[in-house]
DNA sequence: GAGTGGTCTAGACCACCGG
DNA sequence: CGGTGGTCTAGACCACTCT
């Protein structure tokens, strides 16, 4: 039965629920909660913190949410085994891997603006042929090796990429600047082999296996913002999905 | 601004916002509320329906999560734009195409004890060379077409495999039967080239593409049942995840 | 200023689990 | 049976967005 130390700062513009969902992920990972050891019960927790059981039981949501907590009514909360891996969150591959502390290089090969093909015009929701943005580019780790091509499309009616640098800063982090809030976005993810031109890019044999990814972004007032097919070298790279039942 | 129909049973075992978001998400999935369309405000549906707020939030909650709705502050929600794509979930590959209307037969090719190898042993937290239960499938689609290769393990401590009759039924659901409840998997999804066998066994050229996943479950007490290399042919198959900012 | 969602409180009753 | 999480109520104040 394990309560860590919880501090709350009432003045701070954070909400309580993501101050105590804070520290107790801390708590968590750095392993002053083990894997299988069991939290104070709810109640308690949060009248240890002065806290309402409805904002205390929120704290824990988020967590659960995370797949770092399971509860099992009339018994408890407990902290799930195994090793806890970093999640897939909504950034481009340049922010996962500046995050992961890579220094990603970027290569534009290609920006200006197509008229939309059937799937373009599908998934962005704009009519077919309409000029949308056409962004290709080519990403290395650090050490210099090619790591995928991304091709991205986006509306041309609601962004303007004609004078975005997007070597200097990922796709995400412009759009962001740029004052969109992405919320949603839909992945999937395949595999297929290398094409000609992929292949000379990414340096890889004729024949190689390739992961795909195809996303379609949709900020906060529904719209498709942004959609992308995207070709990754599967030794330098995998998706990480954790799936909560809830 | 819409508004569909809702009817509460307040006598249900389901709970109310549980009822609220079932009819909500048929609304949207059935059309009658369009894409970018708004919802009326959380205080007024509640009031109509007769109940708290919070218990109204709740129900929108889960659609959110789910990426189907977009709450804005100081505007409203409304629905995301973009067809609506099944989720994956917590479910075995069989369970999976069950649910797709697919009649997925199955070739349980090993089922025995073995001693775990090094990463097995890590992922379901036992120690290196005790011994854990083999699992591997062939998977074929309707058509009679061979779709995937399965490899689980089980930890012998807790699961018992030895008379379980795996091509009748699926992994999870057996896991269900037997009292297991699933509550989070962490999966990691990549792409390599097809191993000999595996081109046997899936008829597939050599230099193939395959798509990978591995995957560890962890029931609600928080411990490792079920670790799994898969393999499956990417023109069958693809993993679609929704990502959502929260 | 009016209207929206975001947060928070202080209770209540229930369903389920274990001893 | 006692203890736990699951659900639900009826309010409150705040931050943000749009007009």
């Amino acid at each position: 039965m394990s309560s860590p130390r919880i501090t709350l700062d009432r003045s701070s513009p954070v909400p309580l629920y993501f101050q105590v969902a804070e520290q107790l992920e801390r708590a968590i990972v750095s392993g002053e909660i083990g894997a299988g050891e069991r939290l104070e019960n709810e109640i308690t927790m949060a009248q240890d913190l002065g806290l309402s059981r409805p904002t205390m039981r929120q704290a824990i949501q988020v967590l659960v949410d995370k797949g770092m907590l399971v509860r099992r009514r009339g018994v408890g909360t407990q902290v799930v085994h195994g090793q806890v891996r970093r999640q897939v969150e909504l950034t481009s591959l340049f922010d996962d891997l500046a995050a992961a502390g890579q220094h990603p290089r970027t290569t534009v090969l290609e920006q200006l603006l197509v008229p939309a093909d059937e799937q373009v015009a599908e998934q962005l929701q704009v009519d077919l042929g309409e000029p949308v943005w056409s962004l290709r580019r080519l990403r290395f780790i650090a050490g210099g090796e090619p790591l995928a091509v991304m091709h991205n499309y986006l509306p041309s009616s609601i962004v303007d990429l004609g004078d975005v640098d997007l070597e200097a800063q990922g796709l995400y982090s412009y759009l962001r600047d740029a004052g969109f809030v992405i919320r949603v976005a839909r992945q999937s993810i395949g595999a297929r082999g290398v094409r000609p031109v992929e292949a000379r890019l990414l340096r890889e044999e004729v024949d190689a296996p390739l992961l795909t990814m195809q996303r379609t972004a949709y900020d906060n007032l529904g719209r498709a913002v942004e959609f992308g097919r995207h070709a990754y070298r599967p030794g330098l790279y995998s998706f990480d999905v954790t799936l909560v039942d809830r």
